[in-house]
DNA sequence: GTTAGAAACAATCCT
DNA sequence: TGTTTCTAAC
């Protein structure tokens, strides 16, 4: 099993005891490491999985490298913890963080719960927002808890300074109105649990003999809080093995600290240091192509990564005059390398640095009727629907958060208003209660009147599936709420397509329930709640689908394509306007790293493309060659304009001017896809190679099996698109449409 | 208390 | 250009 790995990897492999730094460069095999060290670790070394801690940056690596020890090692792996920092933490904080004074079922806020909470501390606080943005004492704040600064200490670092006094007062309200409503935002997730092992000696030694073995993934992205983390945890046992490549490092602006990998050596004297230098992944050109880019970097450590691959085709690069046609050009690329045979849509991904870039692409994608997937972008469990109905769960599993009872109160309309809403608050703030138990004793509150009588209904409804909590699943609970509330029920009076497509989120929300419960060993309401809240769209990107995936240069770290389309590679978008402005001269070099990453995701061709003319936000922007394309030798690079890329008008261009409208086709109004809206690919049928068009093992007529509703038989069955509209009359819960994929029927 | 239309505003990247 | 907030009319 050993012996596909080279001299370098083995003795990573090998070297189990004491602190470890791996420096793997791209494609250098990390994760293979990774995975065999488990494996050797328990096979050979007689360690029980169960003493094994692996964090990864994202969910789906973790279970990536689930899957892949479960392959090499016959059992017990599922008794591994392999996690993101996140994950972990929740796990640890649900069942001690009573002991810091909050309550066990905590909720987790996401950005745009941050947001409101933070709206909130500034009207108590009387700031105004007009001076000083909400965004702004967000970022302050998030930062200190990256660096693990506590509201206390910063109060104290704060004095003499107006401004940061300033902050230091909202960062102290906003912990405090958390405290409250008993919820904990992303950065708090590591924080409370550093807390957790520093204020708890008990429990610190309870995981560091559960973990005297810990490997941490992309450890170049770690911040100074989950570096303190892993540090308590290790301190034991000190078998602590990190992986990453100081080259990659693009998370500074959510704090990551590149220190903790330039000075690992510096905090554990005793470390071995094993460099990964062969990279499998890419061609020689395109590793070459990387090399060079990453070269103009100053402060890195030394390293030259090299392949035994072959020379490969040269790197395309395409200078087009407007990003519709370089969207256009792009498209056509894919479709034309696919009608040669030479890959299929799945083995192409086109990346780029800031998500509204995937707009022009997609509408060349589904004009050509292209299947393509856009990970990122808006979550779907930040839609409006979504929310609204995990606000509900969220009330009925907590009911001290104030901000998910004030979102639903009056969703749907029962005629509550601010003012009412207001009068509630006050009264909950005078009594020290919180908003919903302010709202459970409506009749009490004098300022209030006659509107008690409409908040009277909603506390009943809440506290009747309260009630039902013991003897119901959460997929129940939830179609619980739907049926009482009668959310979906107005939806579909309205009639709309946007209804339409909220109404089928919603139903993906009720099989993810499902799927929750099926595959969670205790399903409780919380641990729904919390799995939701920490899913990133690149999750459920999934191998083996024939589609063309559009992502920010971002979520591509980890992932490698056949065919990659670096797009939008101009000064003032890649490297970003942002860090061209800044006086700090690391700001470039964070996105040259970006850049070193993006090349370095393509197996065997890479197209850089760029337009002379784009419009952002409403504004026509005429942009020079991005300079990573010129740190480029010319001899490496094919294509229209190689060379030095700054441009000779070439004739053939000059027939259209400058301004016009390109094509009417991407003028079509209505086009834009609104983030409630369904993609418009996804009403539209693909071409008949796409291999994940669906057929159906049942017919009209057939009795079926919903794993929820039970047996019924089919009525009727629409084809829409790329799904089929299917509706079943059941035995027990009566007539349903619902969408073939989502459904999962089963012929009986 | 609700709604639609107008005006203001925004600068990346993400768990 | 796209989204959020404000304002005025119902």
């Amino acid at each position: 099993m050993y012996e596909n790995l080279n001299s370098m990897q083995r003795e990573a492999v090998f070297c189990t005891e004491g602190p470890l730094l791996i420096l793997a460069g791209a494609g250098s095999g990390k994760t293979r490491v990774l995975t065999h060290r488990a494996v050797y670790l328990i096979e050979e070394k007689g360690v029980n999985p169960y003493h094994i801690l692996a964090i990864t940056f994202t969910n789906k690596a973790a279970e990536e490298m689930r899957e892949r020890i479960d392959k090499l090692v016959g059992f017990g792996s599922e008794s591994i913890w392999v996690s993101t920092f996140h994950a972990a933490c929740v796990r640890i904080l649900r069942r001690y963080i009573d002991r810091l004074g909050y309550d066990n079922h905590f909720t987790i806020y996401d950005t745009d719960d941050q947001k409101s909470l933070m709206k909130d501390v500034c009207k108590n606080l009387q700031i105004d927002t007009k001076v000083y943005k909400e965004k702004m004492f967000l970022g302050v704040i998030s930062s200190a808890k990256d660096e693990l600064v506590s509201p206390e200490e910063f109060t104290r670092r704060a004095v003499g300074d107006f401004v940061k006094e300033k902050q230091a007062e909202v960062y102290r309200e906003y912990q405090a109105q958390l405290h409250k409503n008993n919820a904990l935002d992303f950065d708090d997730l590591i924080v409370k649990t550093v807390e957790l092992f520093r204020h708890d000696a008990e429990v610190l030694n309870n995981y560091q003999e559960r973990f005297r073995y810990i490997m941490v993934d992309e450890y170049q992205d770690t911040n100074t809080a989950q570096f303190e983390l892993i540090r308590l945890l290790a301190d034991k046992y000190r078998n602590l093995c990190v992986v990453g490549d100081d080259d990659q490092s693009i998370y500074k602006f959510r704090g990551a600290n590149i220190r903790n990998i330039l000075n690992f050596e510096e905090i554990y004297p005793d470390a071995k240091v094993i460099k990964l230098e062969q990279n499998y992944r890419s061609t020689q050109n395109i590793l070459n192509a990387a090399n060079f880019v990453i070269a103009n970097n100053v402060g890195r450590k030394p390293k030259s990564l090299w392949t035994e691959n072959s020379e490969g085709e040269k790197i395309n690069f395409q200078r087009l005059d407007s990003a519709f046609e370089e969207a256009d050009y792009v498209v056509r690329d894919i479709q034309k390398k696919v009608r040669e045979g030479k890959c299929s849509y799945g083995d192409c991904a086109i990346l780029y640095r800031t998500n509204a870039q995937s707009r022009l692409f997609e509408e060349r994608f589904v004009v050509s009727n292209t299947p393509y997937r856009v990970v990122g972008g808006v979550n779907f469990y930040a839609r409006k629907e979504i929310k609204d109905l995990l606000a509900y769960l969220k009330t009925i599993d907590n009911g001290r958060d104030d901000l998910a009872v004030r979102r639903i109160i009056n969703v749907p309309k029962r005629g509550i208003g601010a003012a009412t809403l207001g009068r509630v608050q006050v009264y909950a703030t005078e009594m020290d209660i919180s908003f919903y138990n302010a709202l459970k004793m409506a009749d009490d509150i004098p300022s209030i009147g006659r509107a008690g009588i409409k908040i009277k209904p909603f506390v009943t409804l809440i506290q009747s599936i309260r009630s039902k909590l013991e003897y119901l699943g959460v997929s129940q609970i939830l179609q619980e709420v739907i049926d009482e509330t009668g959310y979906v029920k107005e939806l579909e009076a309205e009639n709309t397509d946007e209804a339409k497509a909220r109404i089928e989120n919603i139903d993906e929300l009720i099989s993810k329930a499902v799927a929750y419960e099926d595959s969670a060993e205790e399903p409780t309401l919380s641990g729904f709640l919390e799995e939701v809240a920490l899913v990133a769209d690149i999750d459920s990107l999934q191998q083996g689908n024939d589609y063309v995936v559009l992502m920010t240069l971002h979520s591509a770290k980890g992932l490698e394509f056949p065919n990659v389309y670096l797009a939008g590679m101009e000064d003032g978008l890649f490297p970003s306007y942002m860090t061209i402005i800044s006086d700090d001269p690391m700001e470039i070099e964070e996105e040259r790293r970006l850049c070193y990453v993006g090349i370095t995701r393509a197996m065997t061709k890479l197209t850089l493309s760029c337009a002379r003319q784009r419009m952002i936000r409403g504004e026509t922007q005429y942009n020079k060659v991005s300079r990573f394309v010129k740190e480029i030798p010319g001899n490496l690079l094919g294509g229209a304009e190689s060379g030095q890329g700054e441009a000779r008008e070439l004739p053939a261009r000059s027939f259209r001017q400058a301004g016009s409208k390109v094509n009417p086709i991407f003028t079509v109004g209505n086009a834009q896809s609104k983030p409630y809206q369904k993609k418009p690919y996804q009403s539209t049928s693909f071409s008949s190679n796409a291999t994940n068009s669906i057929s159906l093992e049942y017919g009209n007529g057939d009795r079926v099996k919903h794993i929820k509703f039970g047996e019924g038989t089919v009525v009727q069955i629409v084809e829409g698109g790329r799904d089929f509209e299917v509706t079943v009359d059941f035995d027990r819960v009566g007539t349903k449409k619902m969408f073939a994929s989502f459904a999962k029927l089963k012929k009986v």
